[in-house]
DNA sequence: AATTGCCTCAACCGCAATTTT
DNA sequence: CAAAATTGCGGTTGAGGCAAT
């Protein structure tokens, strides 16, 4: 008990990663797949803690990774998911398979929780200059909704969770893996030489122990770990809730608000969510 | 041109879950 | 089976960039 952080240990290197490191550090995955990380730091001589190279691989180097400049599409998901599931970054990710965690994170704490506390303070407005008459359904349902459903939301997404468990190798599943292998199949376009190397370590046929790290290891979402947080299964899960009826209206509403509102070729992950919806 | 304040985002920290011994 | 080690996640921090003064 009381074991030390990791990186309180003596001659571990912290702060920004240089170029060098970086090339290190991709180069050994290249080698030797994502994964493992205990062994990164003895194997490449790199002066970073396990931790620290495998945050440095799924946030910044693996391959797939999109970004900046979120698109309002990609904008109105994780608004949309951060209701429906909390601060699940992790989750929230999943669906946005070219965005990581981190900067999902970040958006939502920089740009969209300040837009949704101003939208929310100008439905406020309108609502008591309104002398608190009864206001449209549509504006109750995007904002009141928030603090109401995000209570109930948490029972919404076990259920997704408890479906995909009970349907290990749905026609979703295929559809998800399919996707997610053309997302890869796509990105070697644009991929940068890190992406491009681990690109073709992939092709040679390995595979990481642990699947869940990244696009380049693996979609998070897939039928081995389709079914919560972790490959295993969500944190959150268990028969009980399994066998659970939750409330689906608002889940339904805002998948059909969200295809007809967006175009179909930028659809598509949202088109799985649909697909799991109309099963239920 | 210098200073200040704000914003962004990469990285760290602590904890919980999971795996290994 | 218990303890230790490792991994993954979410919250938070702080350095660097940029705009305003």
């Amino acid at each position: 008990m009381g074991r030390p952080p990791c990186c309180d240990k003596i001659g571990i290197k912290k702060g920004p990663w240089t170029p060098e490191e970086d090339i290190i550090l991709v180069s050994y995955i290249q080698e030797h797949g994502p994964g493992n990380w205990r062994s990164v730091p003895t194997n490449t001589g790199l002066m970073r803690c396990s931790k620290s190279c495998r945050l440095r691989w799924t946030n910044y180097l693996r391959p797939g990774i999109k970004r900046g400049n979120f698109t309002p599409h990609e904008e109105g998901m994780i608004i949309h998911l951060q209701a429906l599931l909390g601060n699940k970054w992790a989750s929230i990710a999943s669906y946005l398979p070219q965005r990581t965690d981190n900067d999902i994170k970040n958006y939502w704490n920089t740009h969209l929780k300040k837009k949704l506390n101003k939208s929310e303070c100008d439905q406020e407005r309108s609502r008591s200059s309104e002398n608190m008459t009864l206001q449209t359904s549509a504006t109750r349902n995007t904002i009141n909704h928030r603090s109401t459903y995000a209570s109930s939301t948490e029972n919404i997404s076990r259920l997704l969770e408890g479906w995909m468990r009970a349907s290990p190798k749905s026609s979703t599943a295929n559809f998800l893996e399919q996707k997610m292998q053309n997302h890869q199949t796509n990105n070697l376009m644009d991929q940068s030489p890190y992406e491009q190397l681990q690109g073709s370590w992939e092709e040679a046929g390995h595979h990481s122990k642990r699947s869940n790290g990244g696009l380049g290891d693996g979609p998070k979402i897939t039928e081995n770990n389709i079914g919560g947080d972790h490959e295993d299964g969500g944190d959150d899960y268990d028969e009980e809730e399994h066998n659970a009826t939750p409330p689906l209206t608002f889940i339904e509403k805002w998948l059909l608000e969200e295809t007809s509102a967006t175009a179909g070729g930028q659809m598509e992950e949202m088109s799985h969510l649909m697909e799991l919806s109309n099963m239920l």
